[in-house]
DNA sequence: GCCAGACTGTGCTCTGGAGCACAGCCCGGC
DNA sequence: GCCGGGCTGTGCTCCAGAGCACAGTCTGGC
């Protein structure tokens, strides 16, 4: 069954069943509890992850210590392949938002293997596409939203990850504070949280200890735009 | 001499003389005048382009109509790869900033390209890698720094570019109007313009038409960070 | 089950920067 | 060489959102 979770990664989505059991062997696993840190920013370190089961949160820190997230990963997403290609100390801090299980591959393991193999190579060129047009988009949003669309924005990605619909709306248990919440989207978390208790005021939502129920996808969408 | 701009390019650094040759004569060439757009953002595409000579911006616009650049590009870089790993329209719309040349070259060729040449797929990956590692900076610019800081930086980055260094300083022909400078930046041009003739004030630059001449690289950069 | 520390909710103040208005200015086309 | 449209420079107003202060609440460890 662990093997489910990583047959989902875009990594190994290319691969036949032999070729992913086989990889599978070269990769080790490791855990993580709440709030621990797997690297930091600017540590040295070439391996690639892939959670298994859990969140993660990417940060980075500026000079007078203000965070700011990248992203929270979750199950089958893949992290720290930039230090891969781009090589250089580690660019972000991943830190464990719930406790975590991962795999990680070795750069020199993940070349190898990448040899003779375009269709890895090209599952791989999809992945970076992809997380760039997304860091693109967020630039975008900082620079055209104004913080509650940010906000809602950010739960609906949340909610589209890690959101089981129910009977009464999308219950989204992100496991974030607030405060993680407002580094996510770049505000304050007051801000923040008077953003969240207007939607819960309009009835748009249903606020819960690092969960939310979405009650009006409709709504959330059209203020997220 | 064509080649030799090309041959700077990323896609081509890992191939040897004949490969480039070859790959070459599968491109075609084209040109734009200052102000002509070369696509649009939406529209369908899947060419990759490489700019020859001149300088393209890359941006979107917003809903009700606000402009943001995210990035410019001069000779040897490249763009569009996004609609091609990650298909879909055009995440964003290229428009030439001075008189350019380019030369393009299709998914297909492309892709039939990077069968068999791990090197050029490295390639590609640690390019699509750098501009994510970019991406991300420009988030936590945002997220972090005034627009003076952000506009030092970016004035900084175009003189790393395309600046040339003479007795009295870095001269920066960046050919923006502070318009498009306000829009690279995310920031309204009246404030870019203020914080422009602040620098100017204390002696660290000197304002000319679409162009600047860095006078104290090592406070420009302090207030950058 | 109780307590401390972490999280959440909310009012109040203050400021960076947007947006408007308008005044030079410069450059390119007739 | 003159006129017009696009740039640039600068003051003024106003507001979104940061940051502070503090109260209320939840939670997990003993």
């Amino acid at each position: 069954m662990d093997n489910d979770v990583l047959r989902q990664a875009p990594l190994f989505s290319a691969l036949d069943d032999e070729a992913a059991t086989a990889l599978r062997t070269s990769m080790s696993d490791g855990r993580l509890r709440r709030g621990e840190a797997l690297f930091h920013e600017g540590d040295e370190g070439d391996k690639l992850y892939i959670v298994k089961d859990g969140k993660v949160k990417l940060g980075r820190t500026s000079s007078d210590g203000r965070e700011n997230l990248l992203a929270i990963l979750g199950p089958g997403q893949m992290f720290g392949e930039l230090s891969l290609f781009d090589p250089g100390p580690r660019s972000a801090t991943v830190t464990a938002v719930t406790d975590t299980t991962y795999s990680s591959l070795s750069h020199e393991d993940l070349l190898r293997w990448l040899e003779g193999r375009p269709a890895v190579a090209r599952g791989l060129l999809t992945q970076l596409a992809g997380r760039l047009r997304r860091a693109n988009d967020v630039v975008a949003d900082l620079v055209f939203s104004d913080v509650p669309g940010r906000v809602a924005k950010a739960l609906l990605d949340l909610a589209d990850r890690f959101g089981r619909t129910a009977d009464d709306g999308v219950h989204v248990h992100h496991d974030l504070t607030q405060e993680e919440l407002a580094q996510l989207v770049g505000a304050s978390r007051e801000t923040v949280n008077k953003a969240l208790a207007d939607f819960a005021s309009r009835g748009w939502l249903r606020l819960e200890p690092r969960s939310v129920v979405i009650l009006d996808l409709e709504r959330m969408s059209r203020r997220a735009r």
